[in-house]
DNA sequence: TCTTTAAATTGACTTCTCTTAATGTTATCA
DNA sequence: TGATAACATTAAGAGAAGTCAATTTAAAGA
């Protein structure tokens, strides 16, 4: 179920749960970090009164690409993905949302793209006319998506760099410097001096070729090429150890 | 000179020409549609007193990669290029601006990318502080930023669908089509059901380059085979007439 | 007008990534 | 535990774009 389509139920053949009042926004996880920040108590208690929580089954479509833009969502748990595809299926993935990222064009009159739950997802929801008007009062809350976009509008540059001139190679030692340092919530670790770094790679080889404009067995390769370099190590395929960080570096084309 | 660079003079040797203050924003080519256009009469006089105007010639730099930030900036006229080098020299260009482009990360601490000229641009420039202060108080600029930023974002992530997943042909093609509806100050023309329509590329091969992810050969190909496919035609290696709109947008892999 | 220089095109060849197909691995479920 | 299905890896060959080099075209200056 989409999250733009009024009116669903919980049986009407969705994967998604529905709808209920957020009855603990202090309890959020997000709270403190995300667009919920900007607001005080009081403002966020106006706010709460058009949100409701939703969630999702990892693999459920969450917006379609130019159907009416009904809902605005604020990430609450789990990866979103972020993608566009051309009419003949090539699939292109614009970046993904942590909590307590902000998802669904605001100001827009349709979707930009499509957006899918990578994991398990847990999201608040906001019909966009209310929003609207909501976000047109709240000056504080605008400053703070403003923030977000821009830090978007960051990261989708550096990509546009990576898809344009990097090799394969590059793509995927990147990709995987930046996963190792993104953490849940948006935090940012300081990359290690040295030592190894593990983590769980959150996206399979397709979502990850899908990302990095290549093809599933060309990221095969490049993980296999890593590993010959000695600089990771893989365990089932999903765990990742950084074994040399500074390698990996040297690998990336970025330094 | 870069916008960066502070307390510089008409003979430092920069080829750029120096602050003044804009005696007219009434008579401003892009009062109407740029970031000024959310601003009253009074408001904008109050901006006025912290602009200089500024000029640059084609293939100047306007600011620097990495370097503080100390300047924002509006495009009143000509083309400025955004672009990121990789260490080894490796380029790619992330957008142009046209007027009334607002240049400079809002917010930021330093320059994420180069800004270039691409043709002779005359800018406003506002010191970073004294525009940061304004903006606070100034919620509707705030909101006109915030919408200019989106669609900056939009722009980025069709970008980078192209570079991910298009061939050359269809990166040139499509590059030629979002010209040709292109126009200055921003407005976008519908695009015409036949006909030809000529436009003048502003960029040289080289940029092209840059901007599709390709090598200046490669462009070069691809627009003598657009040629061959009797869809374009090329005079004095600049000027571009679109002989089959429906044709070029078959081949550009959006339809 | 002629010369010089820079930019663009073309061709031959190389390299990198994709395609196709087979094999291997992991997780799920009977 | 074994069978099945989904996911991942590997290999060989094809195709697309890059590299290097030569030629052509356009623009600028003498």
């Amino acid at each position: 179920m989409a999250l733009n389509t009024a009116n669903s139920t919980p049986d009407d053949g969705d994967t998604s749960s529905h709808g209920h009042d957020p009855q603990s926004c202090e309890a959020c996880e997000v709270r403190a970090c995300g667009m919920c920040s900007s607001l005080s108590n009081g403002e966020l208690d106006k706010l709460r009164r058009i949100t409701r929580t939703r969630e999702y089954k990892a693999g459920d479509q969450i917006f379609c690409d130019e159907e009416p833009l009904q809902n605005y969502a604020a990430i609450k748990q789990g990866i979103v993905k972020l993608s566009k595809i051309l009419p003949d299926g090539r699939q292109q993935t614009l970046g993904l949302g942590f909590p307590p990222d902000f998802i669904g064009r605001t100001y827009g009159e349709e979707n930009v793209c499509f957006a899918s739950a990578v994991t398990d997802v847990t999201v608040c929801t906001f019909p966009k006319e209310l929003f609207n008007d909501y976000l047109m009062r709240t000056p504080a809350l605008e400053h703070k998506l403003f923030q977000l976009t821009l830090n978007e509008l960051d990261t989708a540059r550096d990509w546009m760099v990576m898809l344009g001139r990097m090799t394969a190679l590059e793509r995927t030692a990147t990709m995987l410097l930046k996963f190792s340092t993104k953490r849940h919530l948006g935090v940012m670790d300081p990359p290690p001096i040295d030592g190894t770094v593990r983590f769980e790679l959150p996206l399979t080889r397709s979502e990850i070729s899908d990302f990095l404009g290549l093809t599933i067995e060309t990221v095969s390769r490049q993980f296999t090429q890593l590993r010959h370099l000695g600089l990771i190590k893989i365990d089932q395929q999903r765990y990742i150890d950084i074994l040399d960080y500074q390698g990996l570096m040297a690998v990336s084309g970025q330094e």
